[in-house]
DNA sequence: CGGTATCCAACAAGATACTG
DNA sequence: CAGTATCTTGTTGGATACCG
């Protein structure tokens, strides 16, 4: 529990198992999440392995998240901990996910 | 997340997966837990409808904590979360669970 | 037995501004 | 682009003692 705990960790974790995200990508996909919290989570995930953190050493700088062999493990989790959201949010005056991104 | 967040909630669900438990019954299974924490907790979870609390005109008083449907929805995701646990926590220094409770 | 009450420390998280 | 720095707040969790 502690490694997926907080507010962010859960929803960092899910976006990464689409692939390689950059950290203004990552922001731009988790709305409200301010750079600070998500530059300690991103650390704190990195230091339980669960995300590996490559930098680039170029102009305008690159960094890149992703998943490690054991964050990928952690699939099987963040999918049940989503369906189980997808079929109980609406209980909590959210509005339902979309199915598929809307085109 | 938020429903299984802190530091308690995902320990007391899992236990409630064996069944009913009476207040003491479950403090003693969670070795650290104050009454004031396993209370709040407890409410917040039956809050949520989670878990349901049953309450017996007796003496001495009779408290029972179970699962509701939505609580028992979880299963998966506690399991899941135990068996990663189970698979992985030797890289925190912790001892191994007993594969079955010891005889 | 199954809790409450009170007080307190620690931490998580947010706002805002700035930087190599 | 990918962060840092600083300050402040709100919440979590813990210690301890007591109650019907």
């Amino acid at each position: 529990m502690r490694l997926i705990d907080g507010k962010w960790k859960g929803v960092i974790l899910f976006h990464l198992l689409d692939g390689t995200a950059r950290f203004n990508a990552i922001r731009r996909r988790i709305p409200g999440v301010t750079p600070r919290m998500l530059t300690n989570q991103l650390r704190e995930l990195e230091q339980d392995g669960l995300i590996l953190r490559q930098v680039y050493a170029e102009v305008p700088p690159r960094v890149e998240y992703s998943l490690t062999e054991r964050g990928r493990s952690l699939a099987p989790v963040l999918e049940a901990l989503r369906s189980w959201g997808d079929a109980n949010l609406t209980l909590f005056g959210a509005a339902p996910p979309p199915a598929v991104a809307a085109a």
